[in-house]
DNA sequence: CCCAGTAATGCTCTTTATGAGTATAAAGGC
DNA sequence: GCCTTTATACTCATAAAGAGCATTACTGGG
């Protein structure tokens, strides 16, 4: 790695998880039945990686990506199927609405997130199955571990990411929570004995994992939920969204506090019917975001249940 | 973009930000008399890219790099020197201690990073060169729209980079910063009439400043300063590092505060004399790591000068 | 020994942000 | 009218963050 002497020579590809928020679903667009993210090559004729990101959505879904962010790039994959020639994988998170009568991907179809991470919808209190099914088949891998130090630690693990010992939930860990499940052999791509989650092909279910992740952590500091919505919103849907992202309940009126604080909306003047009291109609201040260096949508939590 | 069907074949190569703090100096580590950053190809022969990373920084300083974090994958820049073929550059952010007795690489040293961004140190108040110089090539740079709305446009993005308007200075807009004076033409890399700071070849500048960017922010929410700190280390001598990255100063007190409430140090039993009072030393709690997902040094920040 | 200079350290005060809860308003359905 | 549902307005308590004052412990010079 000395200076500018040889560069080696490798395939590129582009994987894109795609996000959007339907009826208080966060979804994810997928091919090949649910079980891959979209990807594909990364042409010559691209003027950048995220122009040839957009243009590809764009074509393949006649929506236009309205937030762009690179996630991650790995090149660590054994890809035995190119015939040894390495493969870098450049990962990129888009934020969109479904178009109901969009011209879709043939064989794409949106699939709710928790589909594939179960464990991570805390929306309605913590999901069953992580006492139930989770923590035992945890637990068993951490006993068979073949030291005391790596027995520590691995409960260790396990406490920090499933909120044991009376830790608060924290949502963002979504990545460490895969890897975790991963490493013990707990879903399909890491063997047999899957303890839950739809598997998906390659490392594609990790490559979402840090999507989700991502994406949990930005709409705290960064206004990107609004990428999601429609023009005009209630602000029990702009909530709905939030926790659809967070996975985990907000307090109505703290969340209303929060947003109207940062004037990060402004009424429309419409009324909506919401099925009891009318709601207010907003729609995002654009302006925000040249008018200040913009703060997002901090998590104004309930205790958990 | 279909789901696998011909991968582009491009050239990838590894470049590396790595930062130590010396003597209070944020410093970088670059090659052809500072003018570059180190980068090299990504070998097959390397596990993974942060392998392939590791294992170079070790080689050619003796160091290990305590702390290793993927930046962005650029792939829009036009290099004309390789015969037309693309090139997928990876950055990557790298924390260490300088070595004085070190092998270092040929041609590489040690510079301070405000040598690149004169701008960006506030840690004595506000360098007096934003207002002697960039400001006003600045405003002559926005006046020279070619319409209305694109002045208003470029008042506003001065107006938040550089804090007009009485507001506060954001030192995480490193990146911003940087990219506003490129497009008005006052880097030596975009053209002539530089205003300031050292140049760079390529677009390494503004992987530079993609990596203080990064970790300006990180150090506010992870513990990462501590791989720049030797095994123990006065409060002061803490404080004086995350002002280094910081490049601005912080409350002592206060910092102090923060610091020991959330336990991320503990006391080694020994003084260091310092000039006043003696101080105690402290080292890192590396359990803390492991006992709970672990928040960083916030800024205790002091009234701007 | 006293004094100035330099740091280190201990505490208090104020303001703001956040988590939580109570109360009231405005619609529809019966 | 009464109940259900959702919206909205406030209040309260606590914690965190920004700021400053006071005191302590060392060095070096007279």
């Amino acid at each position: 790695m000395n200076d500018r002497t040889s560069i080696s020579s490798v395939e590129a590809e582009l994987i894109a998880v795609i996000v959007a928020v339907t009826e208080g679903e966060a979804r994810v667009l997928t091919t090949g039945g649910g079980e891959g993210l979209p990807s594909g090559p990364f042409e010559q004729s691209h003027r950048s990686l995220q122009a040839g990101l957009r243009s590809w959505v764009q074509r393949q879904t006649g929506q236009s990506l309205g937030y762009v962010e690179q996630l991650y790039t790995f090149a660590d994959r054994d890809r035995t199927d190119t015939g040894g020639s390495r493969v870098v994988s450049i990962s990129y998170l888009g934020l969109t609405r479904e178009v109901r009568d969009g011209a879709i991907l043939e064989g794409a179809a949106w699939k709710s997130w928790y589909r594939y991470f179960p464990w991570e919808d805390h929306r309605a209190g913590p999901p069953l199955m992580i006492t139930a099914q989770l923590l035992p088949a945890l637990r068993a891998w951490a006993e068979a571990a073949a030291d005391a130090a790596t027995l520590r630690h691995r409960l260790q693990r396990i406490a920090i990411d499933f909120a044991g010992d009376g830790a608060a939930w924290n949502e963002e860990l979504v990545l460490q929570r895969y890897e975790l499940l991963f490493e013990a052999g707990l879903v399909e791509e890491a063997g047999q004995g899957a303890v839950g989650g739809a598997p998906m092909r390659h490392d594609h279910r990790r490559i979402l994992a840090t999507g989700i992740a991502r994406l949990r952590a930005k709409i705290k500091y960064r206004p990107v939920v609004f990428e999601l919505m429609a023009e005009t919103f209630t602000l029990l849907q702009l909530q709905r969204t939030v926790e659809a992202l967070a996975g985990r309940p907000l307090h109505k009126q703290n969340f209303r506090r929060l947003i109207e604080q940062q004037e990060l909306v402004e009424e429309t003047g419409i009324q909506a019917d919401t099925g009891g009291r009318p709601a207010r109609l907003f729609r995002f201040r654009r302006r925000v975001l040249e008018e200040r260096a913009v703060a997002g949508t901090k998590l104004p939590l309930v205790r958990p249940i």
